[in-house]
DNA sequence: ATTTTAGTTGACCGAATGGTCAGGTTGTGG
DNA sequence: CCACAACCTGACCATTCGGTCAACTAAAAT
């Protein structure tokens, strides 16, 4: 903390800034969501005034929007763990373990990217409508190969993803509750194997995978 | 709508306005979130004057506190469909039945539910330290039982809930996200029976029960 | 060394916020 | 019919909101 003033070269400054913003952003909407922060409560967080942090980001809109962007491309980078995966077991059992971490360690930009949806993605309609949409009927698909290939039950894949995400999710989005229900503490690094592993067990055996 | 304009009895006026004003308020705090949301807004959904809409409700604070004890009164009532069932098939298969039946019926409380915990349930910490804790506990000792009864798989039961709220819950709260993938319509009623029965055949085969 | 560019910030703005209040209207019990 | 209580609402208030701007400092390019 008490560091010697090194002087800072332009771009450090710059991204330095930046990240620090967005990291305190993320945590602020988690919280309050974008309706509920407040510019004036995320520069606090930060320290720095007000008026800096508009000078990084143009608008609340515009910062929101970025942070949205951020935790989407960490969603979708978990998604590739489901590729080139020989079967469900592999596949099914590396996306599981993939959002559970995500659940884990970006608790607050999966609460984002959750409440943006249930307010109707007023801000990312057309990633819903585009890439993600793209990226379920391509996984679809490779389910329903594996159905086919006899080596999970018929189920719907659509329906599937569904419990998918909403499973995994729950334990970022839902993280509060669960933590109640645990005592007030946050899960433990055995209670988080635990999960893990109870997920992906009632999960594949109720595809039929095992 | 033109309607001979009979007057009114007092405790009509009163609760008539009352779940006007309720109704309105949980579509209001579902799509804006509490922080969102406007007293305003509300008031002109519910084509009233704002002064007026608070003669009946003491601040936008005690309004959104009743909203939310509405939708975990309904939570509450589907969970009493698990209690005095043979086994997990019957007691799980309704409990699924009637949380996905709450998704369709009642998606705005749902995602007010939904955020109030995302957001650290700041007005409602206290249910979920008393009224949802003690469910929990109870029903998991029930899933225990079965267990031990060899009704279904050794699951932890705690994880398994978890699944159960997650995954029936995603329907209403991300029912946007699914609809969006749906082709931009909502779910039919063909769609909606097949979704429970998917849910259903997944998670009871999940835990070993058929 | 000087000019130019990037970063910083206190003061300020119009609009909107949650909430109050005084004074009105309208059912209702006596 | 009257008086009381419940209901209604336009006007108003202090505060906070997102955002702008002009003046300043500091680094980098010339």
């Amino acid at each position: 903390m008490t560091e010697a003033a090194r002087p800072l070269r332009r771009n450090e400054i710059r991204q330095q800034n930046e990240t620090l913003i967005l990291r305190t952003a993320e945590k602020v909407f988690a919280e309050a969501g974008f309706g509920g922060a407040t510019v004036q409560l995320i520069a606090d967080m930060a320290g720095l005034p007000k008026a800096n942090l508009l000078y990084y980001f143009a608008s609340k809109e515009d910062l929101y929007r970025q942070v949205v962007q951020n935790i989407f491309e960490i969603w979708l980078d978990a998604a590739q763990s489901m590729d080139d995966a020989p079967g469900p077991i592999e596949g099914i059992g590396a996306y599981i373990d993939a959002k559970m971490e995500i659940s884990r360690r970006h608790p607050d930009g999966s609460k984002v990217w959750a409440s943006e949806v249930m307010h109707g993605a007023p801000f990312i309609q057309d990633y819903l409508e585009t890439t993600l949409r793209e990226w379920t009927t391509g996984r679809a698909a490779l389910i329903q190969r594996w159905i086919d290939e006899g080596k999970m039950a018929p189920v719907d894949p659509e329906h599937l993803l569904y419990m998918l995400w909403a499973t995994t999710q729950h334990y970022a989005d839902f993280g509060h509750q669960i933590e109640t229900l645990n005592g007030g503490k946050a899960l433990s690094d055995a209670q988080w194997r635990a999960a893990k592993q109870s997920v992906k067990t009632m999960i594949l055996r109720g595809i039929g995978a095992l």
